[in-house]
DNA sequence: AAGAAATTTAGAATAGTTCTAATTCCTGAA
DNA sequence: TTCAGGAATTAGAACTATTCTAAATTTCTT
């Protein structure tokens, strides 16, 4: 593993947030103030493709990155910002019901986060 | 409802394919020779934010429409393609675990599709 | 230490999508 | 029936995210 690729995914994995390239880079040149945009768009393909990491994937977003573990998801349709949950595992029963193997699965809830509701409400207010 | 909203809304929700907006372009010039790019996405979009039509994101691949309808989808790991397929209902479950009011929910399931797992095979044979 | 291989860099190129402004189309009040 | 205003469409520029290419640099092998 070389020095970017090890620094890419430390920063992805330690991250509570979900990161985008672009936080990726400027977290990375904190460190490396001489390291470009490609590099980063490389390591995280390859980390990928190595299946090291998760790539998220949302309408109107740019590609975020995220640990492995298995978790779920609860985006925010107003303001696209994601939370970390863990459903229950459907492991199983989606074996059982589509009869066969599959590689992963991927569960995304929608709501309008605690923030946004707030600000919703305030809103209505004036 | 505009003439070509509704055109755009009847080739989405007539295909069984999942549509990306090129393709819906060319379906549409097909009637309308003279249509351009930017009237589809217009209509995608305002159909979207209206919510009459669905939009599903994956990775390293353009948005592609759907029919409202409830169901889930299978997505090869390799090709891309979509499948449709409708696995048992989350909506309860889901709100009671995470205690609260969500607006949708959106399940993937990652495989490699009967074509690719062909195509494998073939590629081992050799 | 030399040569080969892998990685990084710089920047051009591409794909997908949005934006802006001009034009055309449509509707409904006069 | 016409014309004013609003909505939809068009043309094309602009933008964002990402990939690609080739050269430069670093790292690994021997």
């Amino acid at each position: 593993m070389t020095k970017y690729e090890a620094e890419v995914y430390n920063i992805i994995t330690m991250s509570r947030e979900h990161l985008a390239v672009e936080q990726i880079y400027a977290e990375l040149r904190k460190k490396y103030p001489k390291v470009v945009m490609a590099t980063v768009y490389n390591n995280v393909n390859k980390l990928w493709k190595a299946g090291m990491i998760r790539k998220i994937s949302i309408e109107n977003m740019p590609d975020r990155y995220d640990r492995i573990i298995k978790h779920d998801h609860l985006v925010c349709q107003k303001c696209g910002k994601l939370a970390d949950i863990s459903f229950e595992d459907l492991t199983a029963s989606l074996r059982e019901q589509m009869g066969g193997e599959f590689l992963t699965y991927d569960l995304k809830v929608f709501y309008i986060c605690p923030d946004c509701q707030e600000r919703e409400k305030n809103q209505h207010h004036s």
